[in-house]
RNA sequence: GGGUAGAUGCCCGAGUGGCUAAAGGGGGCAGACUGUAAAUCUGCUGGCUAACGCCUACGCUGGUUCGAAUCCAGCUCUGCCCA
């Protein structure tokens, strides 16, 4: 809100919102910042704190306390905005805004998250009023970013609809040697250029969560490729050996008697010089990135700079349910992933872990009262919709539940032109044929024939065909089911 | 630099001359049951083959032998201990 704005009456905002209507946003009014007034105001009637004034369309009063509600309804009133995530600023027009106090924003920038250090500090520095820089770094070890990831880049979007500076950084240079964090071994070098392929899609998968126009992205290697070996000694001297023999990572593969590369001692240094460079007010990371966080903050002090927060999420688990969410143990949602493989993923979780999905990326808690698998459909749907539009959830819901819960196997399933198939079928090849052709999957014939053919699995129109050498025929609108998730159909 | 232990299938791990495509476990895949959940149960899990069988595979290279994951030599890599 500019300094005018905070004088403005009530009236003369509604006058300028009426005047603006056309940005489809409805005027939301919460708290000044700065709640004294000028005393030639007293008889002029001010915006009141925590007010949300109601215009036509929209008809009810609702009073407002926290940003998550703000936020809700923003989205429920905006419906043509791109439906991963509207952002707050973009949804209104910025000059409504105010600012939230730094008490409201603490409540929100903390919940859920596994640790901060401190509230006290972060309540401080909200208190200084500007906008704070809010550091996230990332490794493009992997072309995709899954839902584990989206964690922090939740957590840093919070802030961001705050109005604090949103800064990605790209570890383009360390993603060459690989995070050791939370790692039983050393991870396979990646060269530069698949380390700057994979860093362009990432960017493009997070602004699915970040408003791309406020973000600042910066990449580690602009300082490090300068660094001469002079500053990296001088670096290195800061930081002892005992201390990174400290971190639990290194000591077990210590213990298990595994290998610990010297280069993999340089990571967290490396990550702390990166706040520096930064100069991050605040730095987001899941758990395990604790140590390294922690570097930054003692590299900052030495450099002179005031020290960073230190916001820590939950590491979220993958499908699995045991460890954690990763491309390497192949237990991820990715971000990019089908609606409908999304929602399948998302439906194969157990209860346990749905609770933790609920409560990491919802930011919810689950309603223990309704049925498990309505509250895990809901989930499902609402994940798919945020990255994928409200329609596709819809879609991939019903979808799923034509196919799975009411068993019909032809819903979803993926179409494959007839005339694609190979002469003198029989059953063997037809199954080889639609893997290939519908799923990229490359099955030996021995595989097709013991797990899938014998098994029953391999079934047209519901029925089994179970003898892999018998000829078949297909017509148009014939089903095949190849396995609970395969199926396709011919056109 | 010295000593010592080791390298087996997707992973862990047993195997110390033929009965070994290699025990067992994990993971994965398919099926049953379900809420495509979890748990549980069953089957499969190097490739080709209808099958007999053939090919490929126990770090690399060479050797001994009718026959080598297994014995020998050299090499590469790793752990641990000492310096």
């Amino acid at each position: 809100a500019t300094p005018s704005d905070r004088t403005k009456t009530e009236r003369e905002l509604r006058k300028d919102f009426m005047r603006s209507k056309k940005d489809g946003a409805e005027l939301l009014l919460t708290r000044t910042a700065r709640p004294q007034r000028n005393h030639s105001d007293r008889n002029r009637k001010n915006v009141n704190s925590r007010d949300f004034l109601n215009f036509p369309p929209c008809g009810s009063i609702q009073r407002l306390n926290t940003v998550a509600s703000l936020k809700f309804i923003c989205r429920a009133t905006a419906p043509s905005e791109p439906p991963a995530h509207p952002v707050l600023a973009r949804a209104l027009p910025s000059r409504y805004i105010r600012r939230v106090s730094p008490e409201e924003q603490l409540a929100v920038l903390t919940a859920g998250a596994a640790k901060v250090l401190s509230e006290k500090e972060l309540l401080e520095k909200l208190r200084l009023g500007r906008p704070l820089r809010v550091k996230l770094g990332v490794d493009p070890t992997a072309p995709d970013i899954h839902f584990g990831h989206t964690v922090a880049l939740e957590k840093l979007r919070q802030f961001q609809e705050l109005g604090h500076q949103a800064v990605l950084l790209i570890g383009d240079f360390t993603a060459t040697i690989g995070d050791p964090s939370g790692r039983s071994a050393t991870r396979p070098p990646l060269t530069r250029d698949e380390v700057l392929a994979n860093a362009e899609t990432y960017t493009d998968q997070a602004f699915k969560i970040l408003d791309k126009e406020k973000t600042e992205i910066v990449y580690n290697g602009d300082w490090f490729r300068k660094m001469s070996y002079d500053d990296i000694l001088r670096l290195n001297s800061r930081v002892t050996l005992q201390q990174m023999l400290q971190r639990e990572d290194f000591r077990n593969r210590i213990e298990a008697g595994q290998e610990i590369r010297l280069h993999e001692l340089q990571y967290p240094i490396m990550q702390g010089w990166d706040s520096v460079e930064i100069r991050a007010d605040v730095e987001l990371g899941g758990t395990d990135q604790l140590f390294n966080i922690l570097v930054g903050r003692d590299f900052q002090k030495e450099e002179g700079q005031p020290q960073q927060v230190v916001i820590v999420m939950p590491l979220l688990e993958g499908l699995d349910g045991t460890r954690k969410m990763s491309k390497s143990y192949g237990n991820y949602i990715g971000v990019s992933d089908e609606p409908q493989d999304m929602f399948g993923k998302l439906m194969s979780v157990s209860d346990e872990l749905m609770d933790r999905y609920y409560l990491l990326l919802l930011g919810e808690a689950r309603d223990p009262s309704g049925h498990p698998m309505e509250a895990k459909k809901s989930l499902a749907e609402k994940l798919t919709g945020r990255y994928h539009g409200e329609a596709a959830g819809n879609d991939a819901r019903a979808t799923w539940e034509a196919r799975f819960s009411q068993r019909d196997v032809g819903a979803g399933a993926t179409g494959l032109a007839i005339s694609s198939l190979p002469a003198d079928l029989n059953v063997l090849l037809l199954a080889a044929h639609c893997f290939k052709e519908a799923f990229g999957l490359e099955k030996s014939n021995g595989e097709l024939r013991k797990q899938f053919i014998t098994s029953g699995s391999v079934q047209l129109n519901g029925e089994k065909l179970t003898d892999a050498a018998a000829a078949v025929s297909i017509q148009s609108g014939d089903v095949l089911k190849l396995s609970k998730k395969h199926a396709v159909k011919f056109v």
